[in-house]
RNA sequence: CGGGGUGUAGCGCAGCCUGGUAGCGCAACUGCUUUGGGAGCAGUGGGUCGGGAGUUCGAAUCUCUCCACCCCGACCA
């Protein structure tokens, strides 16, 4: 390809919009254009970088034994109303209708449509297991898009669906799909790990995110020191302190805390640490009551947990102003468990505690030297509800746990019967037996695997990209060309020379200085740079460079092609 | 959803407080010079000043209203 035949649309300012690196690369190097809040164009170099990705995806899944389909983006209400989600879902979901008033939505995921297909097409066991995957865009209405590509309102996403007769099927197909996503981030280049998730409001036994590792990623996710253990932090296991709970050795005292309310606060004020310290919740329960969840003053709830305790109100709620001064006459800041007469949930690291100090339930004071069974009853009900942080033990018992940020770009799960029994997808057994299929489902953020990708490969001049996901793999730059006709002629029998050989070549037949070349490609983030000049030429010699390699190699033309390919290959 | 902010040329911004008919840099276009790290000079084109209403002889500027976009928060006990 020809530079002149294919603009780069490159920018040297920065839009003064975008935050993160993978947002302002995208924009300067001219991948991606903004339409309004969330909704990007991609220009024909950001669609080069989207079919690389597709291309590896398909493989993969092709080799994985999925078939590719492809469902409307605009769904029928009836099928959502089915499954229960039209009601779930909040405002995240794009309704709209259409000219008769028949209500629809964007499809912000496919199961209802998949298990749609499924009950119609799957009569028999004998068709099982199936796994249908397509590339394709969704749309999710986000509270606050942001970080550019990173989280979009629209975006494209390859999901995969999967049937069976029963769980081995679906744990056999779940693994394989385990496999093919870790060919893929590999293929990709990229550096990830997957980590154990958690299920989310949709069940399931077993769930994996694949998170590429980046500081400015969204999520956190926890790795074992010794053992192969990583789970994102709303899933990682908060173990119970292993050493024996401490003796009573305080007696309970009213102190003063005059306007203290918060941990920090309060322990500065009374010279103790936040570990001495109990922090008590009230969050809204299952029925109408008001329940207490006490953590330690130095960790922090970890809301996923706590609300799938039973009893309290999913998605978690905290109690209201009023509501808090009716049952504990005081305002937040103050409360504490002792005196409390609601149901009180207690974190397994504060029912360890001896002599801790909370709350008084009374504006301006709290309590310390407080003791589980002499002061306030025994805990009744010990549940993990905390955060993991740096140096907890792991819960697999091996070595202790490291935080790290990362970009979630895949996920896959086991669904269960959820939507196939809402949505009465069954089949006929060997024994003529109506039996519900289990599903399992497995998506990839295509568009977000390239902002990731940038966010983890990039540096101050640019991009650079991982072989797998570049544009064009070759930059051929010459020097001044349209001066030497001479050179023209060996840059052009070059050009086909590399063509000839497969790689996919970027031109710069522009005539700009070199400098701007230099900097145009180094921003798109070509890895292999090759420059051809008259100079050069006299020796016979051209230049190489890849994108990382800080000088310049000066290789026999003769030798270009060979070691161009000798590149490409690491 | 709550709070804050910004809308002026394709992009980045000034002008607004103190009303008088719009400007700078980059980009684009033309010409000449230049040519190994985003060139120089000269010239050209490009604006419903986010929309609407109001005040005024006169509104980018003041008032009201609507819209769009951005940032922060939604753990506080």
């Amino acid at each position: 390809m020809r530079t002149s035949q294919f603009p780069l649309n490159t920018v040297k300012e920065t839009p003064s919009d975008a935050e993160i690196a993978s947002h302002k690369l995208m924009l300067r190097a001219g991948l991606v254009r903004k339409l309004a809040a969330g909704l990007y164009s991609w220009l024909p170099l950001g669609v080069r970088v989207l079919q690389k990705v597709e291309k590896i995806v398909r493989e993969e899944m092709n080799s994985a034994g999925a078939l590719e389909v492809s469902m409307p983006v605009v769904q029928p209400a009836e099928l959502w109303q089915e499954s229960g989600r039209w009601e779930q879902y909040g405002p995240e979901l794009a309704r709209l209708s259409d000219r008769h008033g028949r209500e629809f939505c964007l499809g912000p995921t496919h199961e209802e449509i998949i298990t749609e297909l499924a009950r119609n097409e799957i009569k028999s066991y004998k068709q099982l297991p199936i796994n249908y995957y397509q590339i394709q865009t969704k749309f999710r209405d986000e509270i606050r898009p942001r970080f550019g590509i990173m989280r979009a309102r629209e975006f494209i996403m390859k999901d995969a669906y999967s049937f069976h007769l029963d769980d081995a099927s679906l744990q056999e197909t779940y693994d394989r799909m385990f496999q093919a996503y870790t060919n893929i981030f590999n293929r990709l280049g990229l550096n990830f790990r997957p980590v154990l998730a958690d299920t989310g409001s949709i069940g399931g036994n077993a769930s994996h995110e694949f998170h590429v590792l980046a500081d400015s990623g969204e999520d956190a996710i926890a790795f074992s020191t010794k053992s192969d253990y990583a789970a994102n932090v709303e899933k990682a296991e908060a173990l119970a302190p292993t050493s024996a709970k401490g003796e009573a050795t305080k007696t309970l005292e009213k102190v003063s805390t005059p306007n203290q309310r918060s941990i920090d606060e309060v322990s500065q004020f009374l010279k103790i640490t936040a570990e001495q310290c109990v922090k008590t919740l009230l969050v809204k329960g299952e029925e109408d009551g008001i329940i207490a969840l006490l953590l330690r003053g130095d960790h922090t709830l970890n809301e996923i947990k706590a609300e799938k305790i039973d009893g309290v109100l999913s998605p978690l709620t905290m109690a209201s102003g009023e509501e808090i001064l009716s049952i504990a006459s005081c305002e937040p800041g103050f409360i504490g468990p002792v005196g409390l007469d609601i149901p009180i949930i207690v974190d397994r690291s504060v029912a360890n505690l001896a002599n801790f100090t909370c709350g008084a339930n009374e504006n301006g004071g709290h309590l310390s030297g407080v003791n589980w069974g002499r002061d306030l009853p025994e805990p009744s009900r010990i549940e993990d509800l905390r955060q993991v942080v740096e140096g907890d033990p792991s819960p697999d018992g091996n070595g202790t746990l490291t935080l790290a940020r990362g970009i979630e770009v895949g996920h896959i799960f086991q669904l269960g019967t959820k939507y196939s029994e809402a949505m009465k997808a069954s089949v006929l057994d060997e024994n003529g037996e109506n039996r519900t299929m289990t599903m399992g489902c497995y998506g990839i953020g295509v568009s977000r695997v390239i902002a990731a990708a940038i966010e983890q490969n990039h540096d101050d001049k640019g991009i650079i990209w991982p072989d797998a996901l570049a544009p064009f793999q070759v930059a051929l730059l010459p020097m001044n060309m349209h001066k030497s006709e001479r050179l023209r002629a060996a840059v052009e029998k070059l050009y086909d020379e590399l063509i000839a050989a497969g790689f996919e070549v970027l031109f710069d037949d522009r005539k700009v200085r070199p400098g701007f070349m230099f900097s145009d490609m180094e921003l798109i983030g070509i890895p292999h740079r090759v420059v051809l000049g008259d100079k050069g030429l006299d020796n016979g010699m051209a230049e190489y460079r890849g994108r990382k390699d800080a000088e310049n190699k000066d290789i026999p033309l003769s030798d270009i092609v060979q070691h161009l390919k000798a590149a490409c290959s690491n």
